[in-house]
DNA sequence: TTGTCAATTCTTGTATCCCAGATTGAATAC
DNA sequence: GTATTCAATCTGGGATACAAGAATTGACAA
């Protein structure tokens, strides 16, 4: 028998409290700024305050929440810095990466990124935006594989999802999807022509296609924000 | 009147904590996979349970400790894969710093870095590793700070600590001094000429010189390792 | 001597209680 | 009417107590 991992509902109660609240934060449906009590949580999930305590620390130590003792808790707000730290980080590990990739790149790597493409180009057909994001993401890992560096793209994502949150303020995510995958094409041909230059080139301006969006944000959401560095 | 910040001792009990291990950690006086028992610290802090929980969740989270519950509380090993992606991302940065600070170097910053490179001179004539030691975080420092990449110097430190840990195992370190002199000049040329790639090929080389020390560590301490990919 | 099993004793996880600081709002003095 | 003060109340910080799981150690039997 190979052992039941049990697991009710769940794992334990701070990771579940932690889940939840990382999922509340990170889509925006707890806004920045939003007081959260010890007390509350504990009371919403049947548990002491304890483990919510121990929740918070970890949320805090992600960034994602402020704790200020004796007075309250409260969602971080989003930080320029932070954002241009990891727009930077992302920036140069993708650089990177794709440099990698053009070393290592083979006539099987090219073909796993032109079928990329070529299932990238039937989600934009079908304006399916949950298959693009997926095969985006896809994308981006091939290339770090290509390249050898799979450490690479924990970064990106990790660095991703820091900005993430932000995004979700922004709207119409499908009229950029044309965009992104001509950038994908020009980065795939770059990377088969071996051209190291003209593949970091397209990826630097890939990562730009996000700039104009946080900008916007940026104005229409100050409030959200914290620091105007 | 100007308020005291109080703080009779340090700050709070868990920084206190997390301050302590974290140097017993990081300087290898309590080595990978000791076991640490909450209740143990507790009391050598006279301090209950509680605070050491949320050291320890910092510290979890920090990577350098492990908590398994129910079973027990170890120092982390350290990790062939986690070292490999921490020097990964710290070339990408390095890199993407080193070519910004090219594209902003002035004369100003030009002599800055002859500056540092002369007090690394009198260091290394002096065998004063521990001034060397603060001059080389000042250059690097000052390379991100010449790039208008502040926060890549953040990163850098960061992915530097990760791995400092593993260097105190390592010996001789006065004999590579310079070694890392040298490299420094060179960077510092490249820099004021102008010449990017230079830059980035020198401070590539720069990194390597970790490399050997890691890979003798790797072998001689192999019981400190967790994978071995 | 060795293998097995069970009780003991570790470990961390959770709940509950009390405490101190900070906010807030009402009452009071001007 | 305004400013100040003080107390009720809400916040998180910490200590203690209890629960549950895993490892160790001991006895006992083969």
């Amino acid at each position: 028998m190979p052992k039941v991992e049990t697991a009710p509902e769940g794992r334990s109660s701070v990771e579940r409290i932690v889940d939840f609240l990382y999922k509340e934060i990170t889509s925006m449906r707890m806004l920045p700024g939003t007081r959260i009590s010890e007390t509350d949580i504990a009371g919403k999930f049947g548990v002491s305050r304890q483990p919510v305590r121990e929740a918070f620390t970890h949320l805090a130590n992600m960034d994602l929440i402020l704790v200020r003792p004796k007075r309250a808790t409260e969602v971080k707000k989003l930080s320029i810095k932070a954002i241009e730290k990891s727009r930077f980080v992302r920036a140069a590990v993708e650089a990177a990466a794709l440099r990698e990739a053009v070393k290592h790149c083979d006539a099987a790597a090219g073909f796993q990124l032109e079928a990329l493409l070529a299932l990238q180009k039937k989600a934009l057909a079908e304006r399916d935006y949950r298959a693009f994001s997926k095969l985006d993401y896809d994308f981006h890992k091939t290339v770090c594989d290509i390249g050898k560096v799979p450490y690479a793209f924990e970064v990106i994502r990790e660095e991703k999802e820091k900005v993430d949150r932000l995004c979700m303020l922004g709207l119409a995510k499908e009229d950029r999807m044309p965009l992104l995958v001509e950038d994908h094409e020009e980065i795939t041909d770059a990377i088969k022509a071996g051209d190291a230059e003209r593949a970091v080139d397209a990826g630097m301006l890939h990562l730009t296609r996000l700039d104009d969006t946080i900008k916007s944000i940026r104005i229409n959401s100050a409030a959200y924000f914290d620091d105007n560095a």
